[in-house]
DNA sequence: GCCAACGTTGGC
DNA sequence: GCCAACGTTGGC
């Protein structure tokens, strides 16, 4: 997909729980991208990610965190029903069938990096200055990319180091 | 395991 | 609607 409304985000995933690798031996290499309980990241899930936009999938809480692959976006915002099941961790009783709270996307596995690319290295990668998972403090589970960040972490991980 | 950062909750 | 307390994230 190449239109010219293709939008880019990096997703955070703890790689002991669920890894790029995971994710490429997940059926038809996909999965949910469910269990996001943090409104400002709800709001991206559900209103602005799209199918066809390109994922940085980052393992976080890892050593060494840092972007391990490469996903695409299979499936919109839609209602995410682990927060209707009473026997889910996530189960968020303000959130219905009727009136969804919390919103999910489908994500599939597109190719791992050419490299590993750490944190460490990334924050020493001229044209990342600005990207928000280097900011200090940052929390967010999915955010944002510009176009010239997703092509700076490709172009990056094609070069030895 | 520590702790800074920061989002959320709830009393007022 | 303020803000203190609390909980979570995530690098180190």
């Amino acid at each position: 997909v190449t239109d010219g409304n293709r939008r880019y985000w990096l997703m955070k995933s703890e790689p002991e729980t669920f890894s790029y690798d995971d994710l490429e031996n997940a059926p038809g290499k996909t999965t949910h991208w469910n269990s996001i309980r943090n409104f400002k990241a709800r709001n991206f899930l559900r209103d602005d990610i799209k199918p066809g936009d390109g994922v940085l999938f980052y393992h976080s809480n890892a050593d060494p965190p840092g972007i391990a692959g490469i996903a695409e976006v299979v499936r919109g915002g839609y209602p995410d029903h682990t927060a209707f099941d009473p026997n889910d961790e996530y189960y968020d009783p303000k959130s219905s069938k009727d009136n969804p709270l919390w919103y999910m996307v489908d994500i599939r596995a597109v190719r791992p990096l050419e490299r590993f690319l750490s944190l460490d290295e990334l924050r020493t990668i001229k044209g990342l200055e600005g990207m928000s998972l280097l900011k200090k403090g940052n929390r967010l589970s999915v955010q944002p990319v510009t176009a010239e960040e997703w092509e700076t972490v490709l172009a990056t991980a094609k070069q030895k180091r």
